[in-house]
DNA sequence: AAAAAACATGTAATCGATTGCATTATTACG
DNA sequence: CGTAATAATGCAATCGATTACATGTTTTTT
């Protein structure tokens, strides 16, 4: 039966008001000391909770931050979310998750929910093609509650963003690759309208431009990031009157799709064809053969963007609007898929 | 600067009241056709948006459900979370995210917190082991909400769980071992003051009883969920005077460490030692050497859990008490590390 | 000891939506 | 056409906590 105990009832029971409980429960300073213990006794006695809607009503804070994802069953965006859930909660926020499977009108329909539910801030990963749909992004940014997209951005003026430097980790694994003595590098890219695959095409184009190698377009191939994708693009690749000697793939599961099409074909890897992939997901390291991958530090990035996060809800709170673009260093992580130099091998990490 | 829209401002604007305003939006049938019309469109005209925390003061519901997991950069906790949340966005439910990373203490505070914050249900997977520990467990029911145990339960009166057939899992994994020819069946055990850890080993005793084997109770460690932890143990097992034929282990990352301890030491697998793992993380298939696990439709787990607390909400409003434990089949999937009757090879299916 | 200053508490409005009860407008019917 | 019945709306309290402002109380100062 336990009914809620609300400050009323402390009231009540000290004859005092409830004015007086608020205060001393919230440590205002204005209230006599030895009122205050009284409070605080009886508080815990009644085994008082506070109501947070109440307070969230008043305040207009709710002490809530949705997260968006495309999907939370997978490493990286699991990771992510450890990240943010860890920093936020000892700060007294919690953490809404929702999914957009990949799906824009998802998208919004999530934004739109979680502005609803007066959520103090938004964290997200977006899933946004389009440029001209920016509507629900400046929904965020009307109420004025701070936005901050990790790893997949969009850009706007006034909006923060934890990202890695894509171009970077598109770049080192390729010259990797070449330092490997390869000289036709294939590229497996995904959905180039957002930026994060572009940038890894770029970062790929850059360092064969550098090195001196010729850039062949028929090289880089687009699909969806899954192993079986990879197999049919390998099998593409593979049956070329020319095929590469390697291939940099911009996600782990099409490099692992890649490397089964590859070793079914009888071809050895790295000797014959070397693979790296994106992400460092946990396969990676456990396969037999390791695969060679960039590390993008998902929990620091979910740390970093929930730190931006409160940085930024304090500073609206004065009245003052900030930006931020924090980019993280990606880690090329050699494994056994890559490395042809027998003297290197030892140097495999193990983890 | 576009302040929120209030039922107050609709009203002002029309020249009614707020409460005909609430009752328009509301589908109260006590209100004209016309005047509702009018009032919808007036409100999407205004760009009016429902203040969910005052309806939620108001009503008490929160529409918010809480879910806490020990972690959730975990394929199935991930899976599980995400089966929840497509189960309960639909129904206009959020899923509040908590992590306990197996600490007894912050599964407490996270208890606490979560109905503070009014959720309307908490779905968990306890880490909690001590049986005399349950103040924190009757909180919630004292507060009437539903609470559903996934995977990790504890046995109250009135409370609902879903759970998988941990024993059958245990017993299918042995049986499938004895039936490969093995007869000195070894077992990676966990914590067994956690139900699921005590019911694989259980399923998988009885398995050997069944079957006329030896229980040899120096063939059961007991171990942390690790790569490292199953090396260890692996070690441990072959330097027996008599070592193991095959393990079972209740853990994927403890099959994986032994597979790995087991080939450095030149031991053939599965023809020397066969191994299962448990709980068929997408790494298992995509080893080269595939790893036999037991599958436990985590996705299906978190939709059956969000489904029971719907359920268990529309009865509290009711009044009526209801208590469901719901068990799901484990599926045995069969792959190389335990397969070696060579002509059921193509039986293995390939993901 | 009176006035001023400092301190402690009470009063009442507020956040936004909902809802039982009262009231008014409309329709129906004899 | 008057009145009962019904439909539509308004009024005001409520959910629980916070807070500007008012009021009352104690302490300090001279």
């Amino acid at each position: 039966m336990s009914k809620k105990i609300t400050i009323y009832d402390i009231a009540k029971k000290l004859d005092i008001t409830a004015a007086t409980v608020s205060r001393a429960l919230n440590n205002n300073p204005k209230i006599k000391e030895a009122t205050r213990e009284l409070v605080l006794k009886t508080a815990k006695e009644m085994n008082y909770e506070q109501n947070r809607l109440a307070k969230a009503l008043k305040s207009g804070k709710s002490y809530n931050v949705g997260v968006i994802v495309p999907r939370i069953d997978n490493n990286f965006f699991g990771s992510v979310i450890r990240g943010i859930e860890e920093e936020l909660y000892p700060e007294g926020f919690h953490v809404i998750i929702c999914q957009t499977h990949d799906q824009e009108d998802l998208e919004s329909a999530n934004i739109n929910s979680l502005l609803n539910l007066q959520v103090d801030g938004i964290l997200m990963s977006t899933t946004n093609k389009k440029n001209d749909d920016s509507d629900k992004f400046e929904r965020i940014m009307k109420k004025k509650i701070p936005l901050i997209f990790f790893d997949r951005k969009k850009d706007f003026k006034g909006v923060s963003s934890v990202t890695i430097d894509d171009f970077k980790g598109g770049y080192d694994a390729t010259q990797h690759l070449i330092d490997q003595g390869n000289k036709r590098i294939a590229h497996l890219s995904s959905d180039r309208r957002l930026e994060i695959y572009m940038n890894r095409y770029l970062g790929y184009k850059q360092a064969l431009i550098d090195n001196g190698l010729e850039f062949d377009e028929r090289l880089v191939l687009e699909c969806y990031s899954k192993v079986s994708e990879g197999r049919k693009m390998a099998q593409k690749l593979l049956s070329m009157e020319n095929p590469p000697d390697a291939i940099f793939s911009s996600s782990d599961f099409t490099a692992l799709g890649a490397i089964q099409e590859i070793k079914s074909h009888g071809f050895k890897i790295p000797e014959d064809i070397a693979v790296i992939g994106f992400s460092n997901e946990p396969f990676t390291r456990f396969m037999e053969l390791s695969i060679t991958s960039i590390d993008q530090s998902p929990v620091e990035m979910g740390r970093i963007a929930a730190k931006v996060f409160l940085e930024e809800a304090d500073n609206n709170s004065k009245g003052i609007r900030s930006e931020k673009k924090v980019v993280l260093e990606p880690e090329l992580i050699i494994r056994k898929s890559s490395l042809k130099s027998p003297n290197l091998v030892s140097e495999i990490k193990n983890n």
